[in-house]
DNA sequence: ACCTGAACACCGTTCAAGT
DNA sequence: ACCTGAACACCGTTCAAGT
């Protein structure tokens, strides 16, 4: 928590905790998470590295703000529906706010925000599972399991979507290595596993999850 | 693909690609992956590390082949059982082998192994659900979605079982977040949503998409 | 109060040259 | 054939000093 003070005495600041998360996003989106660093950071500022310790302890603080920035709004949803329309929609705005940036699932994989729009959206999906008859313990847990799927699926989504520079995409190195060895099931479902719809991919895990809650509801 | 030539002429090798993999999954283990620098391990083999590059094309490469030996043996289990009890085998045999090296899922996630050990684990899985009678999408979608939740499950688990390095623990800072907020349904789970009980929350998170593959199985 | 300058202690990777 | 030495082009972070 760096915090310069309030009253602005003295020269005008050219740094602010806000814009400089802003740009950082825009950074992200540009070069990707690897290409985001604080020297560059500070060049698009127009300052020198240094100067960003002001307002951020480390990088990590400054990704975590990145994270919490990414997913406002998610909580923001129609409250119509039943409590797995409901959900399913909280799912869906997750993934949409992560694949809005370029890298978003490994940005918020890596970082554990407890700001108020991760909070919001937290606050939202367990509420509509309590409200749903739900247990505490329940709520809580499906929660976990929502987000993990979502963000696990994304973050795959998001890898395949740009393979590792230079190196051949996935669905031919797969192709040649099932080929190669010796994968019968694997072989046979080819064309399912190299399947490049990825929001089929997580309607279905999505499915499965709200299926399965609606089973283990007493 | 480095790949140093077979018929041993010349000087006998320090290196070689199965005992510097070995090597640096203990590094891993020791420091974590952060800790984890081509120089350091090309010190722990007493060499220097450009050495590593006849070996390793990239450091992502490297990881990738730990990643796979990571999961060595996570396809051998019993046969019996109906294919949900058989599934589940499978995923709590990868969770507990990423569990079995310090940032173990963080690595695995990081990669996209074509190895034997990562291939045959979905062949077993695709296998299992095939076999029980779902088709090649169904299955294929949900290797998928057990993947990416058990991947994710661990990656949380491993991150809170170490937190970073000086900042308090997770609890803690979500009880401080939460009691300042307006965040009725998180205070009133607070207990559930701060359990440590990292198992169960696996379980549940596992048994709401066997439920779930049971209800969409036609 | 806010930022610069300059340093500290590192990184991954490449490649001519040695043995 | 295998490895060293040395470099290249960077990193995140700190902190005295300037304005």
């Amino acid at each position: 928590m760096s915090s310069p003070s309030s009253p602005a005495r003295g020269r005008p600041a050219r740094l602010d905790r806000a814009r400089t998360i802003r740009t950082a996003l825009d950074l992200l989106d540009e070069g990707g998470l690897d290409a985001l660093t604080m020297r560059r950071l500070a060049d698009a500022m127009d300052v020198r590295a240094g100067a960003l310790y002001r307002y951020f302890a480390t990088k990590q603080d400054l990704l975590t703000a990145m994270a919490e920035l990414m997913v406002d709004g998610v909580t923001e949803s129609p409250q119509d529906g039943d409590w797995s329309e409901r959900t399913a929609r909280l799912a869906r705005a997750l993934r949409t706010a992560l694949l809005a940036h370029r890298d978003g699932a490994r940005v918020f994989a890596g970082t554990h925000s407890t700001g108020p729009n991760t909070l919001g959206f937290a606050d939202s999906l367990v509420g509509v599972l309590r409200e749903a008859g739900f247990g505490d313990h329940d709520a809580a847990r499906a929660l976990h399991a929502v987000a993990n799927f979502t963000v696990g699926h994304t973050l795959e989504e998001q890898a395949a979507l740009r393979p590792g520079e230079g190196e051949p995409a996935n669905p031919d190195v797969l192709r040649e290595a099932v080929a190669a060895g010796a994968y019968p099931h694997l072989a046979a479902t080819l064309p399912a596993l190299t399947s490049t719809d990825f929001s089929a991919d997580f309607e279905f895990g999505l499915r499965l999850l709200l299926e399965g809650l609606r089973a283990v509801r007493t």
